[in-house]
DNA sequence: GGTGTGACCAGCT
DNA sequence: AAGCTGGCCACAC
């Protein structure tokens, strides 16, 4: 795998389906590098030049709040992304985290 | 190849 | 309760 860990993430990230919500942490893990959830976040701060879309507003920290919310060109647009999905987010935080939240590797 | 940094997490103060 | 520190690992300079 020629892949760097940024484009695991990228892949991985893109499999959340529509509706649903992973974490840093999850992600993390799912990879392999368990303990360091911030090389998910600055992968995704690099994903912002990705060819292919990489839906990171699916992705949130563990208490399901919009931590990187500022990097999407706006405070609100992240919030919106989420609730245009279904998903109910409430002062910049998912409502029904445990509802939405998906784990990478699960099947559909 | 050392240094800095990052959208996290957990623990301590 | 809220803020700070350390730890963790991969990438860019």
């Amino acid at each position: 795998m020629e892949d760097s860990f940024f484009e695991k993430v990228y892949k991985v990230v893109r499999k959340v389906p529509y509706g649903r919500v992973t974490t840093y942490g999850a992600i993390a893990e799912y990879l392999g590098t368990k303990g360091s959830a911030r090389m998910v976040g600055w992968a995704m701060n690099s994903a912002h030049t990705e060819t292919l879309q990489v839906p990171a507003h699916r992705v949130v920290n563990r208490n399901g709040l919009l931590t990187g919310k500022h990097h999407f060109g706006g405070p609100a647009v992240m919030a919106q992304l989420l609730e245009s999905e279904g998903i109910l987010v409430v002062d910049d935080k998912i409502v029904n985290f445990a509802e939405v939240f998906w784990r990478p590797g699960t099947p559909l």
